[in-house]
DNA sequence: TCTTGACATAGAGTTCACTCTACATTGTAT
DNA sequence: ATACAATGTAGAGTGAACTCTATGTCAAGA
């Protein structure tokens, strides 16, 4: 299937102009129609997809660029990917470390919260 | 202990001008010594401390200085900083879930590639 | 006393990732 | 044929969170 820019919007969820955004920095590159119209395919879907992935995930937009460029030069840059993707996913696991330890942090402060209340409280009422 | 900016940078990790930045936002407001000098107190740098920790939990300046004006209001607001605290952590919860999740499609795209590379090497070498 | 370095303020500049505006062109429904 | 909605480009604007610059003050050491 192919779609337009406005289609491939809400499928995506990202609006028209931060696709064109996405273009301009290098990370998509649609065809065009007749018209030069942009004309996306499902496996710009895919991609779209996994670009959001890198996103939510912390990678700035210039090192997915640069990945972005890398997958556009097809297998002879396989390992060079999977190296950024191995540093990657080393980065995630610390974050996602990280949070937990926050998580931990938070739960304890919140418990000492709940102590402080019934404490206030009972000063009030006493 | 009291400590100068300078000081307090060093034992805070944040530059001086971010000190500032952060006075300005109304997120921290420390003592001024005879000479209009900032004056930090222990008490500041937990308190920096908590806040590095929303904030590396995605909390935005805003709220976190709604947060600290609560703080300087006291007892009196203390159900209502439980209340943003139990909210936050319910965001950190889902942060984490999805980061584990785009961890395990992270994994699976890294043993793609493994297998990929694997069978380009094969094709090389026969 | 003089100089140096840390500190003060006000405001400008930077980076990132969008997001929007202005204006031209094209595809579609009546 | 005409209107209008969707798309095109170029470039400006936005908001967040710093980060830096210019200029001035002040305390302490040579």
């Amino acid at each position: 299937m192919e779609y337009s820019i406005g289609e491939f919007s809400k499928l995506t969820g990202l609006g028209i102009h931060t696709l064109r955004y996405y273009e301009q920095e290098r990370l998509i590159a649609p065809e065009r129609n007749s018209g030069n119209r942009r004309c996306y395919s499902d496996n710009d879907l895919t991609w779209i997809a996994f670009i959001k992935r890198l996103k939510d995930t912390g990678m700035p937009i210039k090192e997915i660029r640069h990945y972005a460029e890398l997958r556009a030069d097809g297998d002879p840059t396989l390992s060079e990917r999977m190296e950024m993707l191995v540093q990657h996913r080393q980065a995630l696991n610390e974050q996602i470390t990280r949070l937990q330890e926050h998580k931990i942090k938070l739960d304890e402060k919140i418990e000492f919260y709940r102590n402080e209340i019934e404490r206030t409280q009972n000063n009030v009422s006493s």
